[in-house]
Order: structure tokens, then C-alpha cells, then sequence
DNA sequence: TTGGCAAAAATAATCGTTTTTTATTTGACG
DNA sequence: CGTCAAATAAAAAACGATTATTTTTGCCAA
């Protein structure tokens, strides 16, 4: 089922930079444990996944190292890598730590209001608005994938004013391990819920300046994420 | 000066646990990093450092690889690693971050205290009291290592029935990075200023049960630290 | 002089193998 | 039959050499 597939063939990332294979590499596995594709708690055969990738030990040895950065790896003295184990308690702690961290950088980004941004906010909620209409009200699930893209830009582009360095890094993390348990427990299905009233009132309260509103708003957005996703699903499935 | 010291040799640690080549490496590197010893933005010779520690290049690479996971370290496409610069609005945005996820951690471990955490922490705190005695009191700066260590132990006490790893993780990296900046600022003299009386009632509240009295006290705790060291001293120097 | 250009040096990234450690099987003995 | 331990298999960690990239250096011409 696996061939190999060296490096230099395909090369589908933007055109400009050659990434390093550490990088590549790193990316595809990074692909695959928030996919799913490799399970929670599943061991990282370094041998096998380096012959996958067509490359050296240490080559595969460093790309999983850094997913240690973000945590979607774990690592155990001498007995090798493994996915993060998912479990309701970790993704009830990634909300709440989620909706303090997001609110916080939502402070520091809104009070910190500019042309541009504005701009692009309003384009970044226009073109999830489009995205969500066809997912919810056509029913056409083949754009599950763009709403991701899209839902993802729209929130960073909410936050893109901070300029806490430290607050965008956890902020990310944390989305990225949201993600994880979205995929999880969604499975193929389309969005879970109607977030289109969610999203007109974190875009609303943005526009209009009202900070607190528009905190308010997210966080019962991360917290209703929780509640619909922990209800009708289940992790140890 | 840097002669080459093979692992064997030196086992300075805890007797039972045989760490690993990497972790090895690893903190030291990174005691390098906190330490000063190697500067901020300075570059990581993964070769010279190789040499020096008698290891080989994966094992040095993968090593300074780890350190990325706290941010102590960056590295850049083909140009190697770098240690993290030291600027003044980076120590203004960790202090800002601190005090958020410190006092959120503060407020879910004393609503979660027990019997054992507060014996370890009357403990904790003693010791403290004991050595910030000799350092401020009797002037003796040869305890500056063990307030650091005590500190350290009486503050981790505090958020210990913090039940949200999230929050701790974030925490432990903060609080890694403060430490850097302390190290830089305050040079080899002993404490900044006199912090008994905050250290005092941050363990009264704590004791007594007052959680926001507490937080309170966190908050100026670290706030102050801030205030005081960058006053004092720069940067830039 | 100086401003590019190319050869040389330095350094980063990658490789495939060897050594060490841990996990599993098997077989003798209680 | 069950337990323990030696033998074997599997996998992780460590190695040092090779290849690719970047930076420096030194030369020549504008």
C-alpha cells in the first residue's frame, strides 16, 4: 500500500522557497497525526516511516523531534516516539485554556485596530460566509476542507494585531490541537452545527469596536465547539 | 579552554536514571542558553559543540533540536540554530503572558488544595525564608544558586494542584525565559530587591485560602520583578 | 578605488551503518 | 503447569562520513 515516494519528485508547495527535507517530512507527519492517520498513542516506527519517506534516520529522527515543539508528539527514554494520546480531559483543558489565551490576544489585536486590518477581515468573513452557505444551506460537503482553511484564516485574522509573540504561539498550539479533536470527532460529516450566527457576532462586535462583546463572543464560540463536539461524540470509540 | 569532556566520564546526576546521549546534551545546551554563557542571538556551532561534547553531529543536532520545543533556541532554513535574542518588549510580552497563565494556573490549584500540598508548601516556603534570610539579612550572595532553586520549588508549590497540563506547560516555558532575562539583568549580584515581604503574602493568601488575594499577589509579584529589573539595568549593553 | 564574479572555505543538512538498549520468545527447572 | 532466565529479535540511539548550501575571500575589470 505504501510506496516510497522520494523527496524530489513531487514538489506541490508554493514555487519560491526548497524547503529542507527535515521540514518536509516534518509537514507530512504533522498532516497525518492531526488527520488522524496515525492514531493517538500509535508508535512512530522511525525505520518504517524513514523508508516511507525516503530518507536517513536522523533526517526522520529531527522531523518528529520537532513535533515535540507543539506537543502532537510525545517522547520516552529509549523507547522511541508516539503520537499524544486524545482524551476528554486534555481537549475540556485545550478549551479552557483556549478561551482564556484567544480572548486575551483578541484584546491586544482589537485595541490595536488599523486600515488593513479591517479590510482583511472583512474579506476573510466574506469569503467564510460564502463557504458556509454552500456547506449548510446547498449541502454540498466536498467544501468541508476550504471551510477549514477559511474558519482558520478568519480567526487569525482576528487576532493578527497582537503583537504578544508568546500569546500567538500558544494560541496556535492550541487551535492545532483543537483541530486534532475536531477531525477526530467530526469524522466525515460536515460542520457540526450552524456556526453562521457565531461567526456574525464575532465579526459584528469586531467591526463595531466593542472589545468585550466580541470576547464574549469567542469564547462562547470555543466553548460551544466543546460542548456540541463532546455531546454527540465519543473518544474512545 | 574547551576541552572535550566525553559523557562517560562525568556523571554529576541522580544516581538511578541513566539518561540518555540527547537529554545529556540537551541541558546543558540549554543551561548554556539560561545562563548566558552562549549569548542571545548568538549562533550554535553544531559542529564546534560536537567536538566539545564528543558527541555526534545527529546526536548535537537532534539535542539543539529540543530546545525549540521552549523557544530557548530558533533555527532558519540552511543557515543552522540561533539562540533566542533577548529584546526589551520580549520580556514586557512574557511578563504579560506570565501573569495571565500563572494566575489562572494559581486559581485552579488552590481551588483544588489538599492536605499533602499544604505541608509541601509550609515547607516550601520555609526553606525560602531561610536562605532570603541569609542572602538579604547577613548578605551572603554565595546562596544566590539555592533562592534561585528554592524559589523555583516554592513557586511551583504554588500552582502544584493545577490540574490543566496546558497551563503548566505554558507556565514552566514563561517562567524558563524569565529566568534568562533575571540572569542577564541582574549579573552577578544577589536579589534585586527585597521580595520576602511578597513572597510573604503570596503564602498567607495561599494558606489562608484567599484565592484572589493570591492572584493579586502573583500579579504584582511578577509585574514588580519586571519593573524592577528593566529600571535598573539594559539590554543593550 | 570599488563593484561584481568566481574560486575556496566554512558550515549546514543528509546519509547509511554500527552500537546499545529494550521487548519477546523459548526452554529448563521447580 | 507456572515462573524465571537465557537466547533471540526488534527497535532506538549514536556514530562519523558525504553532499549541498551559504559565506568568505581574492581577483580582475570598470
Amino acid at each position: 500500500m505504501n510506496e516510497p515516494h522520494p523527496l524530489a519528485s513531487g514538489d506541490k508547495s508554493q514555487g519560491t522557497s526548497k524547503k529542507t527535507a527535515i521540514e518536509t517530512v516534518q509537514e507530512q507527519i504533522r498532516e497525518r497525526v492531526i488527520s488522524g492517520a496515525l492514531g493517538p498513542g500509535e508508535r512512530l516506527h522511525v525505520d518504517k516511516l524513514r523508508l516511507e519517506f525516503g530518507v536517513s534516520t536522523s533526517t526522520m529522527r529531527e522531523a518528529i523531534s520537532r513535533l515535540l515543539i507543539d506537543g502532537l508528539v510525545t517522547s520516552e527514554q529509549q523507547r522511541g516516539f508516539r503520537v499524544a494520546p486524545l482524551t476528554l480531559k486534555d481537549f475540556r483543558d485545550i478549551t479552557d485554556a483556549r478561551k482564556m489565551i484567544e480572548a486575551q490576544a483578541l484584546r491586544i489585536s482589537l485595541s490595536n485596530r488599523s486600515d488593513v486590518w479591517e479590510a482583511d477581515l472583512v474579506a476573510a468573513y466574506h469569503r467564510l460566509s460564502r463557504i458556509e452557505e454552500r456547506l449548510i444551506g446547498e449541502g454540498k460537503p466536498e467544501f468541508a476542507h476550504d471551510w477549514d482553511t477559511w474558519n482558520s484564516n478568519f480567526h487569525d485574522c482576528l487576532v493578527q494585531n497582537c503583537d504578544n509573540a508568546w500569546l500567538k504561539r500558544f494560541r496556535r498550539t492550541l487551535h492545532q490541537h483543537s483541530y486534532r479533536y475536531h477531525r477526530r470527532l467530526i469524522g466525515d460529516r460536515s460542520l457540526p452545527r450552524d456556526v453562521r450566527i457565531e461567526h456574525k457576532a464575532i465579526f459584528d462586535t469586531a467591526i463595531a469596536g466593542d472589545i468585550e462583546a466580541c470576547v464574549a463572543a469567542i469564547e462562547a464560540h470555543i466553548e460551544k465547539s466543546y460542548t456540541d463536539l463532546t455531546q454527540q461524540h465519543d473518544l474512545s470509540e
